[in-house]
This record gives structure tokens, sequence and C-alpha cells, in this order.
DNA sequence: CGACACATGTAACACGTTACATGATTTG
DNA sequence: CAAATCATGTAACGTGTTACATGTGTCG
């Protein structure tokens, strides 16, 4: 619903065509994730469908106030909000995001499958191995801290969307990263418990930070 | 892709039929989620159609091994794992969750849409209120965290699954209470550069723990 | 007998994604 | 003139969700 609501949510501000929805919905959200135009207009189209947008046909030539925008000149379809549309934005923007079902994010899919199968032969004559997981997961999630951090280095301190959006994904990356040391922790803890010193290949777990 | 990789996953250690696969996704990821039924089949009969399973009916009565299930005894389609498939599975497991282009969050939209709306006279009169949104989801994330951090406060020490589950929930949560208040707070800062003493309704954001 | 867990599936739909097709206007 | 940007859309498909239909076996 991500791309449904944020283009309602635009439209509050007055009517605009598909692509300046595309543009400007990257630009207000950060500019970190992109947008296929299509997905614009098939939402757009659903949207209609449900009564939240209209479309004023304006043909580019002719009347119109024309401080549009330059490069146009042809079809130029404007979507407006209807009543209806304009009542689900306020809904939307007053209702807090629910975490009744938490959504099933896959990393922990994987990892808990891996925890419940862990060392049993079973992919093709190889072993499921949830160390090698973790260490693999742990190289990806740092790397990724890394470029993030190093955007918001560079980012403009007035652009608030994007400082949001980048606090947003660097709060996730480093979540997970505690989170995958708490998982190896746990698993030590664990092991220890059960079978005091197989003293084997692991070695201690630097902690991160 | 998280209930297919799934489903694939847990087919590694030996052909089960859709209503076990079920039962076992649930559990083995921490019983926090639930899974339709019906999602299983549709599922499970796509990845039929992607070579990734085969369908060994074994109708109840008659031979089979007979360490099946206890209330069982009629259709028992029992869905394997094709070289493909645990090709699928060991690929899954191999590659690291990337983070390449980050997705796309709700509240993430939500909020950096506010922050570039916040103020305008647009939804019907009223306003969008950039402190009212993130202070109604921060009392929602914490009743959220309360709820969570009960459960893992009853959780079974051994049932690894579902303390991984846990911490990842929990983890996801506090990060994003911590990130409500970073959001206020560089609105804040914004806001004091700007008009040095609106001196208004804001009251001072007490810190999360 | 009735409720419940076991067991299987289909139909319809939601949102999101990619690839494709088309054309005007601006700029180098 | 060629390439980039502006601009609109459709077709086909992917996963996930809900509601519905159907039937057996067990237990109180």
């Amino acid at each position: 619903m991500s791309v449904r609501n944020g283009l309602l949510a635009l439209l509050t501000t007055g009517p605009r065509h598909g692509y300046e929805l595309k543009k400007e919905l990257e630009e207000r959200t950060g500019s970190l994730w992109e947008l296929n135009v299509g997905q614009v207009y098939t939402t757009l189209s659903r949207l209609e469908r449900d009564g939240l947008v209209t479309e004023d046909d304006a043909a580019g030539h002719g009347g119109v106030v024309d401080d549009a925008p330059k490069g146009a000149g042809q079809d130029q379809r404007q979507y407006s909000l209807t009543d209806a549309g304009r009542a689900e934005v306020g809904e939307w923007f007053a209702a807090p995001r629910l975490r009744s079902a938490p959504d099933r994010d896959e990393l922990v899919i994987k990892l808990t499958i891996a925890a419940s199968l862990d060392g049993q032969r079973s992919i093709d004559g190889g072993r499921i191995d949830l160390d090698e997981i973790i260490d693999a997961q742990r190289a990806a999630t740092t790397e990724a801290l890394q470029t993030y951090t190093r955007l918001k280095a560079r980012a403009d301190g007035d652009d608030l969307a994007r400082l949001f959006a980048l606090d947003a994904v660097i709060a996730q990356i480093d979540g997970e990263l505690r989170w995958l040391d708490q998982c190896q922790q746990r698993r030590d803890a664990l092991r220890s418990t059960r079978r005091p010193s197989t003293g084997s290949s692991r070695p201690a777990r630097r902690p991160h930070r």
C-alpha cells in the first residue's frame, strides 16, 4: 500500500499528472528508492476505479493556466483527489502502523529455520550451517551500514525527508547487526550448556562497536 | 518469497503434505505469525509448476511406511524436493539478504511525506501535523514493545527459533522507537534554527529509556 | 451428535514488477 | 541529427490474502 497511499498523500496539495507524481514521490521520500513509472499509472487507474481520484483530461495546447511544466505539451492527464480520497489520506495519516501481527521477515524465517535444521545433512551432500549463514549475512549487512552511513554524511542538512529516510534505513541495518550478534550469542550459550566443551572451530565473537 | 522459500527449506528434511507444512512453518519460525493453509497449497502448486517440488500421490490406505500422522487417512498428497528445488534452497541459505535498494517502508514514506507537507492546510480543512503523527505512532509502537517484551519473558529458553524471532521483532520495534525520537529531534532542531523562539505548544521531548 | 482438528483445494482479487510500445520536446 | 527527458500507457506475470467448498476422523 506504500505507493498507493503515497500517491494519495501527494495529491492533497493539488492535482498532478503521472510523471510528476513519480518524481515527486521519489524525491519527497528521500530519493533512496526508485519507482517504476508504469506502476504509477496502474496504481492511479486502480485509485480511479475505487473512486479516490478523478482524471481531468486537460489537453496540452489551448487553455490551461500554463504554469505547466516546461517539457510537457501532449497528453497530460491531471489526477485530483475526490472527497473519498481526501478522507482516506486523513485516516492514513491519523492511524499509526500497527504490529498486532508482525510482518514476515524473510531473514528471520531463514535464520529460524536454519536454527532448527542446523547440522542436518540435507542440502545435496552439504550441511546447513547456522554459523556460516550468520557470518555471511553479517558481512553483507556491515557493508550496507557503511554505504548508508556515507550517504548520510554527505546529505544536505536541510532535506528533512532524506535525513529521516537515511536515519530509518541505518536504524534498521544497525538493528539487524545487533540481532545477528544476539543470535550468535544465544546459540553459543545453548551449545556450551549442552555439550560443555566442544571447543571446536568457532572463534570468539567480536561484538561490533 | 518468504513462504515459498520457507516451504522449500522445510522440504529438505523429507517429504511432507500441505497441512503439515503449514504447522511446521509456523512453529519453526517462532509461532509469531499465522499462515493461511490455502496459501500453502497455492504456493506448492506454483513450486510444482516451476519444477522445484514433485507431488507423490500416496493414498492413505494401503502401503506407505505408516509412521504417518495420527489424524490422517484420506487424500494425503506428499510433496518432495526435486534436485532443482534442493539447489534453490542451497542458494537461498548461502546468499545474504541484500540491501542494495532498501525496501519501501510505509512508515518512512508516511513520515517523510508528512514532513514535506507539514502545516499545509490540505486534509479537508484540517492540517497535517507531523508532531501528532509521530506521537500517535510512538504510543502504538511503545505498546507493541511491551507486548513482545512480555512474550519474550515468558518464552521457553530452549526454543531457539522463538527466541530468535522475538529478538528480531523487539529489535525492530526498538529501532522504530529510537528513529521516531530522532525524527522529532531533527525537526525541533530545524525549527529552532529557522524561527528562533516560536515557543509554542511543543513540550520538551522525554527520551525513551 | 456436535465440535474440533485434520486434510485438500479453488476462485477472485490485491499490490507490485518488468518489459514493451509510443510519441513529443529539449539540448548538445 | 542523436540522445536524453518528458509523458502515457498496456500486458503479463509474481507473490500474497481472503473467502469459499468439501470431506474424514477423533473425542467428549
